[in-house]
RNA sequence: GUCCCCAUCGUCUAGCCUGGUCCAGGACAUCGGCCUUUCACGCCGGUAACAGGGGUUCAAAUCCCCUUGGGGACGCCA
């Protein structure tokens, strides 16, 4: 039987963002759980606002994602030839015409349709005006002006559009370059694309695209339209909500798998289930789940799902990870090893790998350099503190195996003989070791640190 | 203006197709508590929703209609 074969079509107009990725990701899926074909093509009709740079953008993006498409790219600036035959083909079988009205007129012709309060359309004067090629001229389809175009789309069920909505579209430019809706169907159908999942805002472009289907004699495919994502104002998502750049995710230390998952979830469900590995999604994943009604992106939850996976990690791979924020923070030649012990002290304390690096620079900021929260040592430094603080010193610098264990019970013997409780000295050597008075276990801390920058730090916090 | 789509806690959603098991479940956020050497994690608990109105039915979050609200489309953009 025939496979399903899904497509993603981006616009090299801008960067990836959030919505366009969740199109992308439900395609994904859609191929990938029927065992299909995931293809991808740029749609660069438009030269002028078309860049090849935001092609690559789009591409590492998706990389990123995990998104791996099947076969070549399809860039349309490369089919114009294709485009045109077919629009010959519907030139010769009647389905479309000449019309030589200039823009101002088909612009004269909405405004008084406008007037009227009817839909703004295109008159079809030069419809039955049987005239041929020539300068300026576009190419029309010649669409039925009665009866009504089904679209049984797979998520939100039948929509019918009577054709007296739709007016005689433009297939071919003035300057002879194909349009959108010319472009999109010869494309998908020439690619064998069966399944069409893309925003809500293509709904009411399905029933034009439906008539030059029928009109080239081409099966149409399945569609669905999946709602668009909405700001926190429940207003269409953009710049000023903030980040809407996947990438952009990516830079602020969101972890890819967390990404996928949170955007999976707008708009489908699978039961309570929150958290989905790739695989997971792969093998649940079907239209049938999708929602039909527009969701708020909340970054809230991202962040949730983003520290699940945090915590997930291991810490080699989040060591690299870390490596890369800190560089950006000026720490250069860090031992990746060291990374990797500091890193599980941090993974339930940090919701993004940003985050992570800032709590990460008391680990590796030089001991000279530790700025030291002055309150704090104002505070907890008392005399009798520094004369504990001084002992504990000595003490571990003694210790015989330098590990959180033997750490603790020496302290604990310490403080014991002296009836004395922890909460005297805990949090004056965690301001001593990390400048701040708040940290990760304190003796976890002191053994990631070593001995000798700890005592290091020590003996700078006592001459403080 | 015309057409199309949508409508369950603040947010993402389950339930809706195949009415009763739903005085509506989960998750995020939020609030309280526990744990505790700080900060987190974790655990326990709380607040919180079927937009409104009409039908249909013994019974409606679930089916139908209207209203309201939101979104989208009406390009020689994609």
């Amino acid at each position: 039987m025939s496979t399903i074969v899904t497509r993603f079509a981006p616009s090299p107009t801008g960067y990836l963002h959030i919505g366009g990725a969740r199109t992308a990701i439900f395609n994904w899926l859609l191929a990938r759980h029927f065992g299909g074909t995931f293809l991808l093509r740029i749609e660069d009709t438009d030269l002028q606002r078309s860049q090849s740079d935001m092609t690559q953008s789009i591409l590492d993006a998706m990389a990123w994602l995990g998104l791996d498409h099947d076969g070549e790219i399809t860039y349309q600036s490369q089919r114009f030839d294709l485009y045109n035959e077919y629009i010959d083909k519907m030139l010769e079988t009647g389905h479309a015409y000449w019309c030589s009205c200039s823009p101002e007129e088909v612009e004269a012709m909405r405004e008084q349709a406008r007037q009227k309060g009817l839909k703004p359309k295109y008159s079809g004067r030069c419809r039955e005006a049987g005239l041929g090629p020539g300068p300026g001229r576009v190419v029309r389809l010649k669409a039925p002006v009665t009866g009504a175009t089904l679209v049984d789309d797979m998520v939100k069920g039948p929509v019918s559009i009577d054709n007296a909505e739709l007016d005689d579209m433009v297939l071919r430019r003035g300057d002879g370059s194909p349009t959108y809706n010319l472009a999109v169907v010869v494309d998908d159908a020439t690619m064998g694309v069966t399944h069409i999942i893309r925003g809500d805002d293509h709904l009411n472009n399905t029933p034009r695209q439906i008539l030059i289907y029928k009109a080239l004699g081409f099966d149409l495919p399945r569609f669905g339209h999946v709602p668009m994502i909405l700001g926190p104002d429940k207003k269409k998502l953009s710049k000023r909500h903030g980040a809407t750049a996947v990438m952009e995710y990516e830079t602020e230390g969101f972890l890819p798998e967390a990404m996928l998952n949170g955007l999976v979830r707008l708009g489908w469900a699978h039961g309570d289930q929150e958290i989905f590995s790739r695989e997971e999604l792969v093998s649940l994943f079907t239209a049938d789940n999708l929602g039909s009604s527009a969701a708020v992106f909340d970054k809230a939850k991202l962040m949730w799902l983003n520290a699940h996976y945090i915590k997930e990690s291991p810490a080699s791979r989040l060591a690299v990870l870390l490596n890369a924020f800190l560089e950006r923070r000026g720490f250069n030649n860090l031992d990746l090893d060291y990374l990797a012990r500091i890193v599980p002290l941090l993974q339930p304390r940090a919701q993004t790998m940003a985050e992570m690096a800032e709590k990460a620079e008391c680990f590796v900021v030089a001991d000279e350099a530790l700025v030291y929260d002055m309150a704090a040592v104002k505070k907890f430094f008392t005399d009798d503190v520094r004369g504990h603080l001084a002992h504990l010193r000595e003490l571990l610098a003694g210790l015989c195996c330098f590990n959180h264990a033997s750490m603790e019970a020496a302290v604990a013997g310490y403080l014991e003989e002296r009836e004395l409780k922890f909460k005297l000295v805990a949090q004056p050597l965690r301001v001593a070791v990390t400048g701040a008075t708040a940290s990760p276990g304190l003796f976890e801390t002191i053994e990631v640190l070593g001995r000798e920058r700890a005592l290091a730090r020590l003996d700078r916090a006592l001459s403080l």
